[in-house]
DNA sequence: CATAATCCTTCCAGTAGATGGAAGGTCAAG
DNA sequence: CTTGACCTTCCATCTACTGGAAGGATTATG
């Protein structure tokens, strides 16, 4: 399989598989005219890293899995310890944006939003009191 | 006020700042030494971008907003629209970080997260069925 | 068989938004 | 006078790609 084909199969661009090539996430195999070729086991690895990136784990966390995924004796505390860190990060990325929202939304909802050029949003943003 | 001092009192880092004049956000006087000095006008400014920052709005909605600020004829739904856009884009973030979070607390539960080498996570992660 | 379209290659640059560090000038205190 | 804190510029680095140019290989069409 040329890298069209595999980009097509894993659901990642061909310049994406390029780069992880290039920063030793796999090693491609290199047919007489320098063109890569990939096997089976390539499009199941690189869709492998496609969801776990989709899922937001890191390059580095997928490094983690991968060498996990490859090794049969790898014991399944290692994996969950790495999804359980990943799902702290989450959980804390998802109460932040939630105080944005709830902050901005009580900005949008005090602003008329009309022609004239009193607005609270920028009130706000200024450092005025935004009581709750 | 030298910058440290205006770091101090906007929030910002030193070094920050001085990215910011780097990138045109702000410009800045200089005194006879090559320092960069700066009054109130120039804190007031920079805490309303770090206010903005921490609310997630890009660099660039930070330019429009300022200039929206220093415009007293603006129009306050002007405003409105920058933060309901933004408001959308932090929405649909939240939305997205649930699913992953909903995904991946899936898998971990599923994983016995002990020595043995069957790991519902990496089975999940490489394409099995995980059904709801 | 010629040619055009498509696919592949490498390499270089750029994105956002800083951050780290080196090399060196300035200033205030003791 | 020296020490240390603070300031300057410039260059490199980070994440995870993405875009594009220049050119070679392959495939499809006339």
């Amino acid at each position: 399989m040329n890298i069209g084909e595999v980009a097509t199969a894993s659901g990642l661009p061909a310049k994406t598989i390029r780069y992880y090539e290039d920063i030793g996430l796999l090693r491609a195999a290199r047919g007489a005219n320098g063109y890569r070729h990939f096997d089976d086991r390539d499009v199941r690895m690189l869709s492998f890293v496609s969801r776990a990136r989709s899922l937001g784990f890191s390059i580095d966390d997928c490094r983690s899995l991968l060498s996990l995924y490859a090794d049969r004796d790898r014991a399944s505390a290692d994996v969950k310890r790495i999804a359980r860190e990943h799902l702290t990060g989450i959980a804390k990325k998802i109460t932040e944006l939630e105080a944005m929202r709830d902050t901005l939304e009580d900005l949008v909802s005090r602003c008329q939003g009309d022609d004239h050029p009193d607005c609270p949003i920028l009130d706000g943003l200024a450092g005025a009191e935004v009581p709750q």
